[in-house]
DNA sequence: CACGAATTGTCACACATTGTCACATTCCGA
DNA sequence: TCGGAATGTGACAATGTGTGACAATTCGTG
C-alpha cells in the first residue's frame, strides 16, 4: 500500500520506512499524513545543538554526521546516520547535538508535536520509538568502549568493519563518504593518525586503497581480531 | 498513598520511585504489584553483559557501576548509576553491559515481561521509559565527548563536578564511593594518571583531599572552566 | 586496642603512542 | 590542464602509560 502526501511529491513510500516498521497500517497512514520530505545538500546543517527539537527526521537517502562541540572548537562526531536512522527523538525539548549533511541527503520529516500525540494513541508507535532510542543507546555504549579503551589501530579496524557491516559489503569493498578529518573526529584521533593507520594496514596487506573514498578489506578475519584487541602475531 | 507488596517488607514506597514518576496512581499500583526488593553487597554482580534481560531494576539506595569488557580484559565503565536510575530497559533481550555493586545496594525489581505488558496498556508508562532511555542516551553522548576529546585534567574536573551535581553538594564536599581504578576505567585513564591529576589539582589549590574517599571542591568556577576546556590562565 | 598483612594510593622516571607542524603528493572539479 | 582541496608522510613534541618503589590506609586477628 503506497501512502503519499502532497508534501512528498511521490518520492518514497512512508509506510516502508523504518519509522513505520512493525506498525499497523492505520498508524502508518497517520504518520504518512503528518510527514513531509526534506532535502539537504552536502555540508548543510539540519539542526544545531540547542535548537528546539520540533521535528523527528528519518534519513531516507544519504549520510549525516551528528556531533557535539566543546567551547574551544574541539569536535566529537558521535555517528554517521544513514538511511533508516531516526533523529530528534530525544526528550527534553532541545537537540543535544548538531546534525549536518556529509552527502546530499533526503529526509522524511514528522512534526514532533504530532508524533507525541500519536504516541499516546498508538502503543506500537511508542514501543517503536523506545526501541529506536534504545538501539541508539546500545551503539553509543559500544562507542564509549572504543573511545575510552581502544588503540588507534583497533579504532580504525573497528570503523572499517562497521562500514562493511552497514553497507552489507559482500566483496569487501566499502565506500567512505566521510573525510579523513571526519573519521578522526569520530574515532577521537587526528587526521594524521587516521592516515598513518590506514597506510600501515595497507602495507600490512589487510586493506587496499584504490581511491581515497573506497577501502577494500583484504583480510576481514585479521581486521576483526585487531578490532577486538587480539594481540598481533608479531609487532 | 503508600503501596507495598509482601516482597518489599515495607522498605520503601514504590509509588515514590523514579519508575513511577508522572504516572497515574492506578499505573503506580500495577507497578507496585509486580515489584520486589533486591539487595546486592558491594562487589557483587547484578547482571553480566549478555545475560537475559528479564528484569528492569531501579536503584533505590547505593551505587552500581555499569561496564563493558574487551576480550583481553580491558574495561570501560560507562557510569555509576545511583538512586533513581533505571537499568535493564534496553531492547534486544540481552543485557548490553555488566552491572556490579560499588557499595551495598538496594534495588526495586520489575519482571520485564510484566513491564512490557503494562507498557501497551499505559501510555504514560511507555513515555516514562522512553524518556528514561533518552536521558541515558543524552548522558552517554556527553561521555563520548569526554572520552574522545578531553584531556586528563578536563576529564577529572568534569568527573568531580558531576559528582557534586549528583550529590547536590552545597559546601563543595563530594563523596567518592568508587576506587581510583574505577575512576580511571570510567575516564579512559589509568589509576596513576587519575592520582597524578588529583594531586596536581590539589597543589594548584582547586581541591582538597581530606581522606581518599572525599574531595572538597575549593574553586568550583575554575574547575568548571577546566572541565569545559577553557585555556588555563597560566600553565 | 595493637599489630601485621593486604590493599590502595602516590610519586618518579623511562617509554610509547599520538599530536603538532611543515611540506609533498594525489585527486577532483572547473 | 590547472588550481585548490584533500590526503599522505616525516620529524619532533607532548601527553599519557608502564613500571618499580614506597607511603598511607584499611582490615582482620590476637
Amino acid at each position: 500500500m503506497q501512502l503519499q502526501t502532497a508534501a512528498h511529491a511521490a518520492s518514497f513510500d512512508v509506510a516502508s520506512l523504518a519509522m513505520c516498521r512493525g506498525l499497523e497500517s492505520q498508524a502508518a497512514s497517520h504518520l504518512a499524513a503528518i510527514s513531509s520530505t526534506g532535502k539537504k545538500a552536502a555540508g548543510e546543517t539540519l539542526f544545531a545543538e540547542g535548537d528546539d527539537a520540533d521535528c523527528v527526521y528519518e534519513v531516507v537517502k544519504g549520510t549525516l554526521r551528528v556531533c557535539k562541540l566543546l567551547p574551544d572548537g574541539r569536535l566529537q562526531i558521535m555517528g554517521f546516520p544513514g538511511s533508516g536512522h531516526l533523529l530528534g527523538l530525544a526528550a527534553g525539548g532541545n537537540h543535544a547535538y548538531t546534525a549536518e549533511a556529509v552527502t546530499d541527503v533526503t529526509l522524511c520529516r514528522y512534526p514532533r508535536a504530532s508524533v507525541d500525540r500519536l504516541v499516546d494513541k498508538v502503543p506500537s508507535l511508542a514501543r517503536r520509538l523506545w526501541t529506536a532510542t534504545s538501539d541508539e543507546l546500545r551503539f553509543a555504549q559500544q562507542q564509549l568502549v572504543l573511545l575510552g579503551r581502544k588503540t588507534a589501530t583497533e579504532k580504525v579496524a573497528s570503523f572499517l568493519l562497521l562500514l562493511a557491516e552497514q553497507q552489507k559489503s559482500l566483496d569487501g569493498t566499502v565506500f567512505v563518504s566521510m573525510s579523513r578529518t571526519d573519521i578522526g573526529d569520530y574515532l577521537g584521533l587526528t587526521i594524521e593518525t587516521v592516515s598513518r593507520t590506514l597506510s600501515k594496514l595497507k602495507r600490512d596487506g589487510l586493506i587496499a586503497l584504490p581511491v581515497p573514498d573506497q577501502v577494500k578489506l583484504l583480510d576481514v578475519e585479521r581486521l576483526s581480531e585487531l578490532a577486538e584487541g587480539e594481540s598481533e602475531s608479531e609487532a
